[in-house]
DNA sequence: GGGATTTCATTTACAGGTAAAACACCTGCT
DNA sequence: AGCAGGTGTTTTACCTGTAAATGAAATCCC
């Protein structure tokens, strides 16, 4: 959540909402120090991580009722979404976890009869995972709701500005996907 | 992250960037598989969530070889940009943070001699920590490289979109922490 | 002034993640 | 066939954060 990113606005400004959110706050509070830094990537790398950060804990009230925690129920969407059968190997890269993690929620939820393994016939190592009957019901019950509810925690700001937000955080997405092992220092 | 977040841009599209990143082809997949629900809400929270990640992961780079986490430097940088003595209460306020992560990362921080504590006269419950000289060498020496490759990290977005980028999350951001309270279910 | 209440910080017990090692199994080479 | 090396998954040890309980001191208020 890096509460110590922030900058002023260096320019641009589209809709001017540079006042009011705490990372600008803290922008000016480090530009007060240090005059001299660029401070422009906190305006951006910090207001994400306060997003998430925030938007974390509100998404998981929806969650939360029906007992899942986040990446619960990202490993319950992937398999729900594909459509098929998936492995460990396979759930930790559609869900962007360690194998570990993987391992770890894969025992509960087949503990709390939401997924299903079955062996591999001809490579013994990999297992193939699937939702019980259960485990889909409860995706698909679930999904509309938190639907509903990101779309609230959204409908503050302006729908062309949705749009617009949306494209951009694509951008920018599609770049550091690509391009970021490439710069790890 | 949130990697069951997703959705095909449902219109205005500044860039056009709705190709190409994880999360448009998460959201193709829930489409596919539940095409009546409006997937609107992951083009946003899915993208910020699925960049925070990357972010973090990027960004510790710099500070890991200063053998420091983001959070212990979100408590260091707190403390150099205010400027004045802390309280260990509002260090959790300016970093976000439970009282409890803060206990424990003030202990840590103190035994390395990078924070130093000092009892209130007054009140006798409450501390007030500030840097060593160290503590603050440290950040002031971080901070730059810090920020370099927070601006490297982001070049891959034209000079204009950041600036629109930065905006949005303002506006985004301000509404959240805004109104997220009213909104908890 | 002294007990009830509130506030601030820390401790405790625990849940969940990670990195590295361990396992189990497959595959290619000789 | 048999072994070297690689791959897929799980296990282990550990670290960090949280929630709830605790401790300690201030404040309220009769």
């Amino acid at each position: 959540m890096t509460a110590s990113d922030g900058r002023s606005a260096t320019g641009s400004g589209a809709t001017g909402a540079a006042r009011g959110d705490t990372v600008s706050a803290v922008v000016r509070q480090w530009r007060a120090v240090h005059p001299d830094l660029d401070t422009g990537p906190m305006e951006i790398i910090g207001r994400i991580n306060r997003c998430a950060a925030l938007l974390q804990q509100a998404e998981d009230a929806p969650l939360r009722r029906a007992g899942l925690s986040r990446p619960e129920f990202d490993l319950l969407g992937a398999l729900r979404r594909t459509g098929h059968e998936l492995t460990p190997g396979e759930l930790a890269r559609e869900t962007f976890s360690s194998g570990a993690a993987v391992t770890k929620r894969l025992k509960q939820l087949t503990e709390r009869g939401l997924v299903e393994r079955r062996g591999d016939t001809r490579d013994r190592r990999v297992a193939h995972l699937r939702l019980t009957d259960a485990g889909r019901d409860l995706v698909d019950g679930l999904l509309p709701e938190q639907l509903a509810y990101e779309a609230a925690v959204l409908s503050g700001v302006r729908a062309p500005d949705r749009g617009e937000l949306a494209a951009l955080l694509g951008e920018l997405l599609g770049q550091l996907e690509g391009r970021l092992d490439a710069l790890r220092v």
